[in-house]
DNA sequence: AGACTAAATGACACAGGGTGCCAATGCAAT
DNA sequence: ATTGCATTGGCACCCTGTGTCATTTAGTCT
């Protein structure tokens, strides 16, 4: 869209005189002291040392600041899901891909807390994201559209879009506030309780549940293959 | 919220000069045949014969008009999930209100297709929509909290409002543009698929979407009064 | 009838988001 | 030095949304 051109050839012309990524970390530093509302693009253009009309030209709309280069995000997802080999069921391969796509380098985590806290919480960027999840949703639409050979618009591919993207944001809202567990731990439990939705009563939820609460004694192996959600916490 | 005052009492002060149903009319009338960015509130208030003032204290938005009382409909929501009773397990449950919560008359169809064909269309009220369904959602995790004696803003509560609405809101997308189907088949075909999620492959879809193309085989009749909620499950 | 009360409206001003337009800038190649 | 060109900055402009206040229009009380 309008990002990815940071540094295609630098050829001629005048020099450009900020990057998305320095707006992106001006801005979300703002939000979060300030509060999103009063911060105006201006303040932001100011400290970035940039003109108002400049900010513009480098974001649509004041609300896409906190997702950064999200375009090229949604490529990473669509790459995750094309390592993943044929024979993995569907919702298996979705949720592997899901989990990998929101592995974060440990010392981006704080960074990546703020950043998702901001987009969960604030009206504002709540409604945004919606429309930033659009093409998210698509990928994965697309993968299983291929997998079950159908139109990526008909009805179930644009379900398990849908429906994943539900999982990972609920993971997210558990995890912004949650310092101790890893995220990808989050989007793992929410992909098997999604599994596992007509049995989620009572007793299965709880026992899903002490996934989340830290140690309480000998967890039992829900072994997902090689267990990918649990890795990450004693990486600080 | 801001609705609701439309015959409270009629007592004393300078009587009203329009309606929240009079203003949204109007406005989706507009939104449809201009499209939504091409309608300035302005516009709206003055085809209202009001000011534009006075809109802004009927809809704190121009993105809230198609929605009209909205928070009216949620607790018709609530209302539905309380009828459940307490035996029927809790996606089916959840399933069988969020049908019954979709049932709109015949002659209210068409109106209600152009109303949901906007917001699932115009990026701006697709936005807006995330705010908007925030307490449908919630209504969804309130039940499920209490059916699983959680709090309603824990993980499995929050997961089961983000899933149903994703749900609905898959179905909402394939019904707009179907006229022949009724928007509760939709629905619960969505619910059907979202308990089978971990069966979802080639052989599983191609059967479930039996129900929603009418060409092939016997077609059932849509007679939606009778058999309202189970249309989709019969699993061994 | 006339005064009083109160809810709602309308007019105005203002901050902020977003866009079109055009001249000015600064670097590179000639 | 001149030319080419992508980018910037300044300006005007429209729109959304909000605070403020005088004005309208009823019902009610004396």
């Amino acid at each position: 869209m309008t990002e990815n051109h940071e540094t295609p050839d630098r050829a001629l012309g005048r020099p450009r005189a900020t990057t998305h990524d320095v707006l992106a970390e001006i801005g979300v530093e703002l939000f979060t002291s300030r509060g999103y509302e009063h911060v105006s693009v201006q303040q932001i253009a100011d400290a970035a040392g940039v003109s108002r009309r400049t900010f513009f030209r480098y974001f649509p709309t004041k609300a896409d600041l906190p997702w950064g280069d999200f375009a090229r995000e949604v490529e990473r997802l669509r790459g995750e899901l094309a390592l993943v080999p044929d024979g993995v069921p569907l919702m298996e391969a979705v949720r592997h891909a899901v989990v990998e796509f929101n592995r974060v380098p440990p010392e981006a985590v704080d960074q990546h807390r703020a950043r998702l806290g901001l987009i969960l919480t604030e009206p504002e960027l709540i409604a945004r994201s919606q429309v930033k999840f659009l093409d998210w949703r698509g990928v994965i639409a697309e993968f299983t559209a291929r997998r079950l050979d159908m139109e990526p618009t008909s009805f179930f591919p644009e379900l398990v879009g849908e429906v994943a993207l539900s999982a990972a944001v609920a993971a997210y809202r558990q995890w912004i506030p949650s310092s101790d567990t890893d995220l990808t731990t989050f989007i793992d439990t929410a992909f098997a309780a999604l599994v596992d939705l007509d049995r989620l009563e009572q007793g299965v939820a709880a026992q899903l549940s002490t996934r989340l609460d830290p140690p309480a004694g000998p967890q039992e192996n829900h072994d997902h293959r090689d267990n990918p959600g649990n890795a990450g916490e004693e990486r600080q």
